[in-house]
DNA sequence: TGGATGTGTTTGTGATCACGTTTCGCACCC
DNA sequence: GGGTGCGAAACGTGATCACAAACACATCCA
């Protein structure tokens, strides 16, 4: 399940592509600084050159992958700066959508979020880095979803891709042996119904990965 | 001058299809609804469907246009919630944009942004809306440039795109007489270092014009 | 008169191809 | 041994084409 919900009737071809392809970058499947060509993806995806084209122009538009001057695209690797202010921004909305989705939050989607929780230790102690990110994205999505509001949603899956070939490079280094400490202080809040409480610790979530990466 | 700064070399056809469309959108010098062909497309730029399509693809994968199941291609037209989202998005990201930008204002930025100002007040009497926004943006960036925030501006850049056939419709109906009010409190908070009131006034100047319309 | 039907046109999609450019490996020379 | 130049392979770009789906509109029947 990725992307904001859609049917799955009647996909395109190059939608297939821009689908499998943008899961694969936002789940940190793909190393910074990794080239892709449109005829190796067309082969891999089994489609011509052209859906494999306009996918890749997607994520080319979102900030997903990086095109150099002579056309060939890659995953970007991020400069500190970069790195901070996509952090930045992580902050700004998904503060915004935790505290919109706050009095939407029913018991059901509390119990949800600790099921989704308690899996990340199981993928933590496996030393899977790409089930930590997926695990990881499914709790902050799910929160999200509550807040009705795709368009915030979307903005933030575009910040998600365009961090995802790093956080794997930051999750691969730190290989940590515990589920976020910040999420329990999340379903705290969202428990009290304590906004404030809320705001800082999902600041707090999205912000302390990436702070020791590019400190 | 239009995006994140470029150098304008070597410039592709689908380039210059996509850069020619999201001015046009990002303007408001096309209404929401409207209708677009690729064939019309390549027809108009000179070019063939493949670039066209590219850069067609670009622009829905930017919410810039909407495509429907049939793979049509228009200008949206934003529901209410959707247009209080943009906004709200706007004021978050424009709010950080200015605050980063506040330490680094010297007084040729101050200056220049007194020119943009005046000028607003010229296409405001010549009851050009189109002028009114592409001004009213300029005044935006020339701003947020400072911010020395890159991924920060495309995002906001990003809702603009969104909002520029709904900005045509809204800044048509309402047909103002004066320049914008708040552009004057910015300026002056730039002038007195003033960060709370920086703030304010970027978050007043931004929410304004949308509420009434989404109201 | 109004709604269903059928037909001709227009549309997006994806495959294929030719062209010019870039890139990369490898032999060669200093 | 390391830098240099060259040629082949691979790449992106844009045009064109065949195909199927969708649309518009006139027609026909109730």
């Amino acid at each position: 399940m990725q992307g904001t919900l859609r049917s799955d009737v009647a996909v395109s071809a190059h939608d297939r592509v821009y689908r499998g392809l943008r899961t694969r970058i936002m789940h940190g499947q793909i190393a910074p600084g990794q080239a892709l060509t449109l005829r190796g993806l067309g082969r891999e995806f089994g489609v011509s050159m052209t859906p494999a084209r306009e996918a890749v122009n997607r994520l080319v538009a979102e900030g997903a992958l990086q095109m150099s001057s002579s056309g060939r695209v890659s995953t970007p690797e991020l400069s500190n700066e970069r790195i901070e202010e996509l952090a930045a921004l992580r902050a700004l909305i998904e503060v915004e959508l935790a505290s919109r989705a706050l009095p939407r939050a029913h018991i059901a989607l509390i119990e949800r979020l600790q099921t989704i929780n308690a899996s990340i230790a199981d993928v933590v102690s496996n030393r899977d880095s790409v089930g930590y990110i997926r695990t990881n994205l499914e709790f902050h999505r799910t929160l999200y979803l509550r807040a009705q509001a795709p368009a915030m949603l979307a903005m933030a899956e575009t910040v998600w891709l365009q961090l995802g070939p790093t956080m794997r490079a930051l999750y691969g280094r730190l290989r940590r042996s515990e589920p976020p400490q910040y999420h329990r202080l999340i379903i705290a809040a969202l428990n009290a119904g304590d906004e404030p409480g809320l705001r800082l610790a999902v600041r707090s979530d999205v912000t302390q990965g990436l702070r020791m990466l590019a400190g």
